[in-house]
DNA sequence: TTCACACTGTGAATTTTGTAACAAAATACT
DNA sequence: AGTATTTTGTTACAAAATTCACAGTGTGAA
């Protein structure tokens, strides 16, 4: 299976690519690739390779034949579906994050366990009881979740996620969650990044 | 100087020693740790490492030392103020994120381009004009700053960040800023993150 | 006091990730 | 057509991160 960095990149490589196609450029080099992610053109050729699309010296790459095999290879031609459970703060922020950006990702319900949120639309999504989760998840055959509840909840509803048949989360909670090994956890630890930050940028003399 | 990876991890450790510290766990062993932050035991000794004190073979780490050696690793044993700029849906969920977590981060700041936010207190911080940001800085020694703008206004607020002296950003827009290198950068990019999870998730099957 | 035990610290092996180098391909120029 | 130029695809190499494996250590039971 292809690295879990070539897949980050090549995410990134697609929305500059998107971008660019936007601008009017009908084809790029590795080393413009690069410049736009921060990367080396070697590294971009070589993340390239795995999609089987060849460039020609030359002319580089052609952006719109591009971007549809970073499509392909991510099997996105069609709109994903996903579910964010935990409406509070960062929860609505993403709501309307996944609703302004025009991205393939559409958030198509989200949860809460405050039964008074129930029923409101939020964000241009509506939101429901927890109780509703099993049947929305199925009969919209939802395999994606976004977790932005409360520490102190967020094993108790990955938990009640993957009974559901949601094979992967991304998680906003500062908790390691345990699942099975058939799920894919992505951690956004915001503090942790921060604290990065802090260390990384003392370490830089003026 | 430590890999970013290490120190990633190092701010884990911390936070899941100083929980086990308040359920009245007084030593810990690699294995226990390793299996708070989703690691290895082998993972957890190494990285431990660095911070040049040793644990015990028979009681593992002390936990309070060990917080204390992290601490000292990060260098907070003091408050570090940081600024936000974008008071967005993103910039506020994470002033509360941050007034929230008794963390020894502290927001002293927002700022936003939108005028009409200047002097209103949002989520328990004040926000200010761009034009105050200089002042604000350079009287507090802010030397960290979160950058939740729109993607489009990124880079130019990346700049006035770094002419004022920021020497670290957390940048939640889907850019990648062009900065001195003496500056670093932290993206959050949520997009990818997301495409990440999707992507691997589908892998895994059921 | 010796033995067995459970764990640490760390060099060495392994795996993963990134970089460099260069032949082959496509174009433009003469 | 032949040559120079530019950029790709890929392989070989290097560096970084992780894991292995085991000697060393303190403790308590026999």
């Amino acid at each position: 299976m292809t690295p879990e960095k070539t897949v980050a990149r090549l995410s990134l490589y697609r929305r500059f690519l998107k971008i660019a196609k936007e601008d009017g450029v009908d084809n790029v080099y590795s080393h413009q690739l690069a410049e736009m992610v921060r990367s080396t053109p070697a590294q971009v050729r070589r993340d390239l390779m795995i999609l089987g699309y060849n460039g020609s010296p030359q002319k580089g790459y052609d952006v719109a034949e591009l971007i549809k095999h970073i499509d392909t290879f991510f099997n996105t031609e069609k709109i994903i579906d996903v579910i964010l459970v935990g409406v509070g703060n960062i929860g609505r922020a993403l709501l309307s994050y996944f609703r302004d950006g025009k991205s393939h990702i559409k958030i198509i319900a989200s949860f809460d366990k405050d039964e008074t949120k129930a029923g409101r639309v939020i964000n241009n999504s509506r939101c429901y009881a927890m109780d509703d989760l099993k049947n929305i998840v199925a009969e919209n055959n939802v395999k994606t979740a976004i977790l932005s509840v409360p520490a102190t909840d967020a094993q108790s509803i990955a938990d009640i996620l993957v009974e559901n048949g949601i094979r992967g989360i991304l998680n906003f909670a500062p908790t390691r969650l345990k699942v099975p090994s058939d799920v894919f956890v992505e951690d956004v630890d915001i503090t942790m990044n921060m604290e990065k930050v802090i260390y990384f940028s003392a370490g830089k003399k003026k």
